[in-house]
DNA sequence: ATCCTCCCCTAC
DNA sequence: TAAGGTAGGGGAGGAT
């Protein structure tokens, strides 16, 4: 590789490094090289509509329900005042969470929480999706408060109060401030929360049908009564197929279950073989190593980032247009134009109800609400002609590595997002004129290149730092490229929605919503700093109210080093009653696996974390997902790794073993589990 | 403050 | 039929 001529002569950009404009510049030029064991427990949350794409969640989702229950159970414990004060008092309260919408004259909200609380009450200090409520209390109700409330325990201040005088829990329906409604009463008062609605969706999806087979030890309990969705935003526009009866003879048959799911030896291995999510985070990995290997490292600069346009950066982000998609489409250019999608079910038969995931639709199937990780199902129910491709895995493995060689060409300093994703760095002209835009120009020539030679559109979102480059992709795609300039900044970001910020999924954006009221970035904007990191913590506040002025100062992540190496499979886990012999084939078999990706790496690791998930009590037997984890509960088991020889080990008996001690030590019954994952950490 | 441990959350 | 993986950021609570 060329060594980095000195920098050029009247720089206009005085306020970059020089050195590190100068290897910016020669790698312009350069081209492409080629038993101590602890454990815990915690209550999954349950999906929402799983079907939904934008409620897609990934595997150890949501367990955010139980785990604000534990913490704020915790944090009322910590208050020694209150714990004393509840001696002796009837505990009228527990198992109740209550969140207080209004209060009237007479009483403080201070004085409500206490009596709650010392009443064995769980005080929940908002309201969203996932806070576990049971009641609320409220003063009056506004038409807008009675929708939002519509499916919960509305009642009075006054009903807490006299319920506390009383010693008793009084009735609530008669301090209701609601009008009879058509809403049945709520089952068992634990409802109204994400845990309901996994529950509605069994029974909406006829998964509770009584099919007996060797996987249950008993009877399904009865369904839980249907109810309305909470929030009307979330409700499809006609009700979701039922699984098909197809589905339901195989899931009864045990015979068609040891031999398609982790009670199969043959299982592991060919689901590792179709899973597309495992395709995309190890190939990741392998494009981290190829990219380390390949460049030298970023040079350090004399100043830090600002993350403004004043840092003199200009970051290109360059991303495939429905990669998956358009790489079927090389082969296959009858179907161009046409709403089409890619995932593993074929779309013959009972398409209606498919589970299948779509891992890439394209822009038309985009246009009716189709969305990448929606089911099939619910994708055909928008856009009934939706066409389905098969998945390629070895030709989007060579794409990709077509798409990296050719960036490497124009940027050394790059980072591996994805299978079809890469950040980089280029130094080019500044932009003077919109008329004249250099770093567009070379955005248009790297487009092309790319195009002949892979035959698949790429978008390049080119700004002055990360997260406005990545903005500039969506603005571009499809199949363009965009720079998003300093001077369009403030206008362009004031609009989006808190969730297109990169880093705010679902989660935060529901809760910047419940508790501070904030939808767009431009609301964001506006919020005090201290309040922010209240809501969402320090870092986060931080970092998230500069985003919200279009302010990054991240450099580009490449290479650093690897903190853990685990194996997971959430997919496909049955074991019949009793059968501990095949958990411990299959637990030995995914330590086993995890050990020999850590020798790939060429580490050792000193700690394991055997993660298990198991069906939630209150969950269904069968999960709406056709063999899915569906809604759980998680434990994860540490254990120190002992080598032969004293400290840190690869070695896969070792590991095997490890994992399925502490698989015994957790005395989970086999029927139950869902989950299994073994992760090596602390690794040298 | 800063560290550690056990999670949750996010992205593709 | 279907293949819901995986690494890393960071928050909460506690130890130092
Ligand atoms: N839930 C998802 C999301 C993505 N992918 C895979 C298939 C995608 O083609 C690829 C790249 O993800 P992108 O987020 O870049 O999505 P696309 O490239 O499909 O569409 P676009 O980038 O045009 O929005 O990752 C997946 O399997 N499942
Ligand atoms: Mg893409």
């Amino acid at each position: 590789m060329a060594q980095p001529p000195p920098a050029s002569a009247g720089d206009p950009l005085d306020d970059a490094d020089l050195e590190f404009e100068a290897a910016l510049a020669s790698h312009d030029l350069a081209s492409a090289a080629s038993p101590n064991s602890r454990t815990s427990t915690k209550a999954s949350a349950p999906s929402g509509d799983y079907r939904d794409g934008a409620m897609y969640e990934p595997v150890g989702f949501g367990e955010f329900g139980a785990y604000m229950r534990n913490k704020r159970a915790k944090l009322q414990v910590q208050n020694k005042d209150l714990v004393e004060q509840a001696k002796g008092l009837p505990q009228i309260f527990r198992g109740l969470h209550i969140y207080i919408n209004g209060y009237t004259d007479g009483i403080t909200l201070p004085e409500l929480q206490n009596l709650l609380i010392v009443h064995g009450g769980v005080y929940v200090p908002y309201l969203d999706q996932k806070s576990l409520v049971t009641h609320i209390l409220a003063a009056n109700l506004t038409p807008s408060k009675r929708h939002e409330f519509r499916d919960y325990k509305v009642t009075t201040p006054n009903w807490l109060t006299d319920s506390a005088k009383a010693g008793r829990l009084l009735d609530w329906r008669d301090y209701s401030l609601l009008a009879p409604v058509d809403t049945p009463p709520l089952p068992k008062g634990l409802e109204a929360t994400a845990g309901a609605r996994a529950a509605e969706d069994a029974a909406r999806l006829g998964t509770q049908t009584g099919q007996r087979s060797l996987h249950r030890r008993k009877p399904t309990p009865p369904s839980p009564p249907r109810r309305r969705r909470r929030r009307a935003a979330l409700a499809p526009t006609s009700p979701p197929a039922a699984r098909s009866e197809r589905q339901n003879a195989l899931l009864g048959d045990q015979d068609w279950l040891m031999r398609h799911t982790s009670s199969s030896v043959d299982f592991l291995a060919g689901y590792f073989a179709q899973s597309r999510l495992h395709l995309i985070s190890n190939f990741k990995e392998d494009l981290k190593m190829l990219v380390a290997a390949t460049q030298q490292s970023l040079p350090s600069r004399k100043k830090k980032l600002t993350g403004r346009a004043s840092d003199g950066r200009t970051v290109f982000h360059v991303d495939f247009d429905c990669f998956f998609v358009s790489a079927g489409l090389t082969s296959r250019p009858e179907l161009r134009g046409k709403p089409i999608c890619v995932c593993h079910s074929r779309g013959n038969a009972d398409a209606a109800s498919s589970t299948s995931e779509i891992a890439s639709c394209s822009y038309e199937a985009r246009a009716c609400g189709v969305r990448n990780g929606m089911s099939l199902g619910r994708a055909r129910e928008l856009c009934p002609e939706i066409q389905t491709m098969p998945f390629e895995f070895e030709l989007y493995k060579s794409i990709s590595m077509t798409l990296y060689s050719i960036l490497l060409k124009h940027a050394s300093f790059l980072q591996a997002v994805s299978i079809d994703e890469v950040l980089m760095e280029i130094k080019v002209e500044p932009t003077i004129l919109r008329e004249h835009d250099p770093a567009l120009e070379r955005a248009q020539q790297i487009r092309a290149e790319i195009f002949d030679a892979t035959g698949c559109p790429a978008s390049i979102g080119i700004s002055h730092n990360i997260l406005l480059a990545k903005l500039a992709t969506r603005k571009a795609k499809p199949a363009n490229a965009y720079h998003l300039l300093a001077e369009e900044v403030d206008e362009f970001i004031a609009t989006l929605g808190v969730d297109e910020l990169p880093g705010i999924g679902w989660s935060m954006r529901d809760k910047l919503k419940a508790q501070l009221g904030v939808e767009t970035v431009g609301d964001l904007r506006k919020v005090p700093p201290h309040k922010l990191a209240k809501a969402i913590g320090p870092d986060n506040g931080r970092k998230f109210a500069a985003f919200a002025q279009g302010v990054d100062d991240r450099e580009l992540e490449l290479g650093k080093a690897r903190q853990s190496v685990s194996t997971e499979v959430n997919y496909g886990i049955r074991f019949p009653v009793d059968r501990h012999d095949l958990v411990e084939r299959f637990v030995r078999q995914v330590g086993v696996e995890t050990a020999r990706r850590l020798r790939e790496q060429g580490l050792q690791s000193r700690q394991l974390t055997l993660k298990v998930m198991q069906r939630h009590p209150e969950a269904p037997v069968e999960a709406p997902k056709m063999l899915g984890h569906g809604w759980c509960t998680t434990e994860n088991k540490v254990s120190t790794l002992a080598g032969r020889s004293g400290g840190a080990t690869d070695d896969g008996d070792i590991v095997g073993e490890t994992a399925c001690k502490l698989m015994r030590s957790l005395q989970a019954p086999p029927h139950e589990l869902r989950g299994i994952a073994v992760q090596l950490s602390k690794l040298e």
